[in-house]
RNA sequence: GCCGGGAUGGCGGAACUGGUAGACGCACCGGACUCAAAAUCCGGCGGUGGCGACAUCGUGGGGGUUCGAUUCCCCCUCCCGGCACCA
């Protein structure tokens, strides 16, 4: 065994076994319980950020994990391929998004290589290839058959200046990103997938996934938004009605305006002979159509002359316009209670509207309207016949007064809206249509699949250049066979993201979406990724999933039976704001930290000059901070290994992890000591006596305790918890007690022989390559990977004695040792007798005595 | 604005089901080895008071429940993720 640690050789021997041996190569062996462990696929941007490298090594070291426990495990990678920033890079380079892409892949490839991770590269996926897209197209066809997709309009950003569609990244204050023109919304033709009609069922099915963290499940609950209430009409003085959808009908007598969208037919209609109201409705047609920026701006409205009647009382009830009502929301109409809705209160407030309280507290207290609206539950006054209701008993008044007067009807609505998955943008899917101008829109028949998306055009930023590409808009109608135009939207990328899980599971097939294979692997045991994608990505697939289920392509319903969403990794950044131009940051690489004596930061230099640079904090990695830090300078000066167990350690996964490279040097350095161990050992003689168990000396037998203790650990915290961090903190202070136990006798030989198997062994799945070495130096033929998990040898873990911690009052006074079966009685004899704890309880009466088994006494006094 | 999450030494974090706050690592301080440095090894390391045994305060802020609260409840502050065309 050689003496020096050195990653540079033994990781790319590590990597080259397992490739000779297909090591990850799976097939479908209905033999053994199959493990499908997923990580969510990366965009192909160029080059690896921390942020995968950190989900590909909890991938990893779960497959590995999960391997070593008899599993027949699939860990599959690919690329989610399309999508906007290839498009930026193309008219950044004049490249096309297509070469872009492709070379992006390669690279990165090679880099998750060289990450050792246990990828089946067989079954490989990329979603700009026709061979995957294809059948984006082909089950959006069947969406169509079905009406699950559907063609209606829809409003996006417009650039006004580069006649283009912006994505809400693009706009910035409300401006064009390129041209810093204002953003208009439009209303334009799009495709939808009715995802509403799955509401109930995405809901409902929530509860049966156990093994999803909980803030996700609440955070897509909440999404859904299942609310109950009342549709109502209201008639509009002049002819009309006007619909609204409230859940709060018990305070309907407390409507003093309604609110309609800009776009309502209302507005419209009063506007035709009202410049002002015109000017009004033009601005808020300047808006963004991101519910953040409506949420936050300021809520204006103009009154549109015309009133509508209360259904109850037949007053007269203005009709206003609200920048703050959508009409792709509900009826693009609401009624106003500004008594107990504070948005309307604050309206109301604004504009000198009426605030009319029909709501008392049940608890006799008074409800004081004068700064902010009333929006509990509670009884029901100056509401003619229904005064003295509750909630529950107005709600079934009112509900039972329209449906019978066929003004209204009881209604469970969803917040949830249907996805609209048109994009105006050339490097996507294309969406398999034709446009004839005799037969309309018709779909693209199957025989003519895939629709192929040329890959050589370069888009300029003005529009989609499909739209100016012949070869691909020139086709003829399938219905008529006269010349037609073909469809030059492209899908959301979230399409080609919502079913790859399924496509490693049917690699290859020319001549369908899934086949059998599917049904082996299907549903994922174990998907891995951030937790920026609790919803959209989520909730997209748990959909289409149930697609493919009612089409008769899967049994599952859930794509997903675990999930971990992992957190962001951060780093400091750095900045000097000069007194002209912009800001610039320095990567923390090329800054220097001062500390004063205790090792506390008073300041930071850029060591290029040994001028102060200013610290903004720590962020995420990000290229516009300049503070990221690339994975393959770190596997060049480390090794994969000490990448990857920095990442595992520095954090539990679900948390942000906070890059130092200070900590990288602290895994290096464990990595060299672990080396040093087994050499050490190895060193001491070729063979080792087996372990006798019966033969041990105290001090033996209280190492091999710890190591079984370690083991029992870590095989927790990795099987059940998740929390890799600690299973490594677990390993790391048993070594450090090893390097304490200088025993060469024989038996002591045998127990440290066992000890470093089992850290190994239990090392093995966080850093492959170093293990995959020293498992060799321990004497073994097997690859470490082909070997089994350890067990705990229950025998080991006994205890003659143990300590019991004693406080007085909740204070910790004392500490006794027990006969491990000692009883409560014993515990509080001995107690009671500890120098310690009679101090604080000498001369008092005892008044309560708490003892929890095995751990801690309480004495009250 | 709305939904979700978070805050513990100089720093990252640990304390799993209400039971010893600070495991493990980093930084820092001291020592050994060395001509010296690096590497390595050993020891110390929350604040305050005390020579010391020890006492006392301490988990973002304020209140509550409990024999006992980092953990549960209420209110607040700040930070992070998402908000439907970034992926």
């Amino acid at each position: 065994m050689q003496e020096r640690y050195e990653p540079s050789i033994l990781e790319p021997a590590a990597q080259k076994f397992w490739d000779d041996n297909g090591s990850f190569a799976v097939g479908e062996d209905p033999s053994r319980p199959k493990y499908y462990c997923l990580c969510m696929f990366p965009y192909p941007s160029g080059r690896l950020h921390m942020g995968h490298v950190r989900n590909y090594t909890i991938g990893d070291v779960l497959t590995r994990y999960m391997r070593m426990q008899g599993h027949n495990v699939l860990q599959p990678m690919g690329w989610d391929a399309f999508g906007l920033p290839a498009e930026n890079a193309a008219m950044a380079n004049g490249v096309p998004p297509a070469k872009w892409t492709y070379d992006n892949i390669a690279y990165m490839k090679q880099q998750l290589k060289s990450l050792g991770f246990g990828i089946d590269w067989t079954r490989e996926v990329t979603t700009c290839r026709p061979d995957y897209y294809r059948w984006n197209q082909w089950l959006f066809l069947r969406m169509l058959e079905q009406g699950i997709a559907y063609r209606t309009t829809g409003v996006v950003n417009w650039d006004p200046v580069d006649q283009t569609v912006l994505a809400n990244e693009q706009v910035i204050d409300g401006r064009g990103w390129r041209t810093g023109a204002l953003v208009e919304k439009r209303e334009i033709p799009m495709y939808y997938l009715a995802i509403t009609r799955y509401a109930e069922d995405l809901l409902g099915a929530l509860r049966d996934l156990p093994g999803w963290p909980e803030r996700v499940k609440l955070m897509q609950e909440n999404w859904i938004g299942r609310s109950e209430g009342l549709e109502i009409e209201f008639e509009v003085e002049g002819g009309g009605t006007l619909g609204v959808y409230t859940t709060r009908p018990d305070t309907l007598c407390g409507v003093t305006y309604m609110a309609v969208a800009a776009e309502h037919p209302l507005a419209q209609r009063a506007a035709r002979h009202n410049p002002d109201l015109q000017a009004f409705i033009a601005e808020c047609q300047r808006t963004g159509v991101t519910e953040a920026v409506l949420e936050t701006m300021e809520k204006r409205g103009m009154p549109l002359g015309i009133h509508a009647i209360h259904p109850i009382t037949g007053e007269r009830v203005p009709v206003w316009v609200a920048n703050f009502v959508l009409m792709s929301y509900g009826t693009g109409a609401v009624m106003a209670v500004p008594a107990h809705d504070q948005r309307d209160y604050e309206f109301a407030r604004r504009y000198g509207l009426r605030i009319h309280q029909v709501i008392r507290p049940a608890d006799g207290s008074l409800a004081k309207l004068d700064e902010e609206a009333y929006l509990e539950h509670g009884v029901l006054i100056n509401s003619g016949q229904f005064d003295g209701l509750d909630f529950d008993e107005a709600f079934d008044a009112f509900a039972k007064l329209f449906e019978a007067q066929g003004r209204g009807r009881r209604r469970v609505n969803f917040r949830l809206r249907d996805w609209g998955i048109s994009r105006q943008r050339y490097w996507g899917c294309p969406i398999p249509l034709i446009h004839c101008a005799d037969c309309g829109v018709q779909p693209v028949p199957d025989d003519e699949l895939p629709v192929v998306l040329p890959e050589e055009l370069v888009p300029d930023g003005s529009g989609n250049p499909l739209n100016r590409h012949a070869k691909f808009l020139e086709c003829r109608c399938p219905k008529c066979g006269r010349p037609a135009r073909r469809e030059t939207d492209t899908m959301d990328t979230f399409v080609d993201s919502s079913w790859y899980f399924f496509r490693f599971a049917s690699a290859g097939n020319e001549r369908a979406m899934v086949d059998g294979r599917a049904n082996y692997w299907m549903p994922v045991d174990q998907y891995t990724g951030g937790i920026e994608h609790a919803i959209l990505h989520l909730l997209y697939s748990r959909f289409w999933t149930r697609v493919m289920r009612d089409l008769g392509l899967t049994a599952v319903d859930e794509p997903f039976q675990n999930l971990l969403t992992q957190g962001m990794v951060l780093n400091e950044i750095y900045l000097r704001k000069p007194a002209e131009g912009r800001v610039v940051y320095f990567n923390p690489a090329d800054v220097d930290v001062q500390v004063d004596e205790k090792g506390a930061r008073v300041g930071a230099v850029l060591r290029a000059d040994g001028q102060p640079v200013e610290s903004a904090g720590i962020g995420t990695m990000s290229k516009s901070k300049n503070n990221g830090v690339d994975p393959q300078a770190l596997v060049e000066q480390y090794g994969a290994d000490t990448a990857r167990l920095f990442m595992m350690f520095a954090a539990p996964p679900e948390q942000t992890l906070e890059w130092s490279d200070e900590g990288v040097e602290g895994a290096f350095r464990f990595m060299k000591r672990l080396w040093r161990a087994v050499h050490a050992h190895v060193q001491g003689g070729a063979g080792v006596e087996p372990l006798n168990t019966h033969a041990l000396s105290p001090a033996q037998r209280e190492i091999r305790r710890q190591v079984h203790e370690t083991l029992a650990k870590i095989t927790n915290d990795i099987g059940r918890r998740r929390t890799f961090n600690t299973a490594i903190a677990a390993v790391m202070e048993l070594m450090n007690a090893l390097a304490k136990f200088d025993d060469r006798s024989v038996q002591g030989r045998a127990v440290m022989q066992e000890a470093l198997e089992i850290v190994v062994l239990g090392l093995s799945p966080v850093v492959p390559h170093a293990c995959h070495a020293l498992w060799k130096s321990l004497g073994h033929e097997r690859a470490v990977i082909d070997e089994r998990w350890p067990t705990v040898d229950p025998a080991a873990l006994v205890r003659e004695a143990i300590e019991v911690v004693v406080q007085v009052n909740g204070k910790l006074r004392g500490r006794v040792t027990v006969p491990a079966n000692a009883d409560e009685a014993q515990v509080r004899e001995a107690a009671l007798a500890d120098e310690g704890v009679q101090k604080y309880t000498d001369g008092k009466p005892i008044r309560k005595f708490v003892y929890v088994r095995g751990k801690l006494a309480n004495v009250v006094v």
